[in-house]
RNA sequence: UCCUCCUUAGCUCAGUUGGUUAGAGCACCUGACUGUUAAUCAGGGGGUCCUAGGUUCAAGUCCUAGAGGGGGAGCCA
């Protein structure tokens, strides 16, 4: 690598390092190589090898090293490299290619590798190497979580889901806001987002007890019962009553016994709260978020997409084009209460004013009377939480869900209740415990501000994406209930 | 957690009213083949029928319990 200079122009230095990462001691990505036409020049490749067929004089290697979906094809001479090499190099293994790049003589590739030198680094035993040529159901994929990101489905999704991850940055950097880290473990037990996992240090066979013959928890590590966080929400407002708009975007843990193909034990949540932001302006930001973030992945990942629209969901990408065109549909949880009421469809659930939206609420809203994503406001204060905004109705909270098809709920968020008197009477009334949120509370009582703010599921928006339709095949490694192998 | 369906070869599945030695395709192994595209053709090996009980002369098949998985619901993101 080339020394680096700071010096007048920053793009340089952008760029040098970009060209060094581009091709690494010799080594051309896939990528790149496939994109090339400088016919005649040697490159260096390293990859898994997805296929290997042929015949007696000539064999084809289809090289795939996951900078892009698509494997470039290394062509061998039988008798120039032996058949004893060429037996070690099947589906799984990992090599080592130094070939001239030329057009292909087949058809199905533009370009191909002539293959002066092959190294082998890995062998792969062909009868015992789980993956195939052919195409694999998707549950038995999850059995093999540790080799199925070697699969064109799996290099998909993970590549998709850097691109959305890095997109979520880059929006929230370019609007001012600022990344900040909230607590995984937490000695707050009044979130009330669900149930948690506890951390403790204790020996669990045999705990130290209270002379009331509970758990003493003062003995554990931090001298109090601790868990992981279900949400960074409480920690995320401190930020933002100090830096006006903040994020977070980490890992969260519900211990809920929920077997869906939509809920995970660890996932990841995106945060953002912001000081200043009423109802209106929190729904403002989070139709432009997600409209930013599908229009970066469609401008992005159009390969992978193509790929995952042809192999599990035809609509995919006119899906996302259409949420990204359509102006999100908004009305008040009153107003969504009357169109089912009159709707003249027979739910199995019926509506009335008080009680929450069913799954098949939601999809009638969002898939046959809208046609569009919704968000939903004013939901009755008694099926809301805490620190959601109070109206002047007494009865409803300046809560907004926005509702996407196919998934339903993918963001739920609020305006925040930022009135010391009315936070604490509703805390009192919901029976929480106001010791554990002396923290939370001061933040009413020096210098409060109107804020709003909202949480979307990573792992939703990745499902919105990818057109899959089981949230344990997008993320690298699923936690759910009886299952934390790999 | 509730409802429902499923579990047979490495993978995907068939297996009739309970009845001899449990099958297929793909994969794998061996061989053939002058550039293949999920290569093709011929041959071969491969089974704790999820687990534990039970009914029966006889269970992959019927019954009970359990485990794991899919779909739906609840909780939610």
């Amino acid at each position: 690598m080339q020394d680096v200079v700071y010096g007048n122009k920053g793009t340089d230095i952008f760029y040098l390092f970009k060209n060094s990462i581009m091709i690494i001691k010799g080594r051309t990505k896939v990528k790149e190589a496939l994109s090339s036409s400088d016919y005649g020049k040697e490159f260096t490749l390293k990859g898994w090898v997805r296929t290997r067929r042929g015949s007696r004089n000539v064999a084809f290697i289809a090289l795939n090293d996951g900078s892009t979906i698509n494997s470039i094809q290394v062509v061998a001479d039988v008798p120039v490299f032996g058949e004893e090499l060429l037996k070690k190099i099947t589906t799984g293994s990992c090599i080592s290619v130094t070939g001239v790049l030329k057009e292909s003589m087949g058809k199905g590739q533009n370009v191909e590798i002539v293959a002066n030198k092959i190294e082998v680094y890995g062998t792969a035993d062909p009868s015992a190497y789980p993956l195939q040529k052919k195409g694999h159901t998707l549950e038995f994929l999850r059995e093999i979580a540790h080799l199925r990101p070697r699969t064109n489905t799996f290099g998909s999704i993970l590549r998709i889901r850097h691109a959305l991850a890095f997109a979520i940055h880059n929006y929230f950097n370019d609007k001012g806001f600022y990344y900040i880290h909230t607590p995984v473990i937490t000695g707050a037990d009044a979130e009330g987002a669900g149930e948690m996992f506890r951390v403790t240090t204790l020996d669990l066979s045999n705990p130290p007890m209270t002379n009331e013959n509970k758990v003493d928890f003062s003995e554990d590590f931090f001298g109090k019962e601790a868990n992981l966080t279900v949400s960074g929400q409480l920690e995320a407002e401190l930020g933002a009553l100090a830096l006006s708009e903040v994020y977070t975007f980490g890992p969260t843990f519900r211990a809920e016994n929920s077997n869906t193909p939509r809920h995970l034990a660890e996932f990841w949540m995106i945060e953002p709260e912001m000081a200043f932001y009423d109802i209106d302006d929190n729904m403002d930001l989070a139709e432009e978020f997600l409209k930013y973030l599908l229009v970066y992945i469609l401008e992005h990942c159009r390969e992978d997409l193509e790929f995952l629209n042809k192999m599990y969901d035809k609509e995919l990408i006119e899906r996302i084009s259409h949420v990204v065109e359509k102006k999100f549909e908004r009305i008040t949880y009153t107003e969504a209460i009357d169109i089912l009421s009159s709707s003249g469809r027979n739910f199995e659930f019926p509506t009335n004013w008080g009680a929450d939206l069913q799954s098949e609420h939601e999809r009638f809203l969002v898939e046959e009377h809208f046609k569009r994503p919704v968000t939903i406001t004013d939901y009755p204060k008694t099926i809301k939480a805490f620190y959601m905004k109070q109206n002047d109705d007494n009865k409803t909270v300046r809560a907004m869900d926005v509702l996407f098809p196919k998934i339903g709920e993918i963001i739920g968020g609020s305006q925040r209740e930022e009135i010391m008197e009315r936070l604490v009477s509703r805390i009192e009334e919901l029976g929480i415990s106001k010791d554990d949120l002396w923290w939370y509370l001061d933040t009413r009582r020096f210098g409060t501000a109107p804020h709003s703010g909202f949480g979307l599921g990573f792992e939703r928006l990745m499902l919105f994406v990818t057109g899959m339709s089981n949230i344990r095949d997008v993320i690298p490694f699923p936690r759910t209930p009886k299952n934390a192998e790999f």
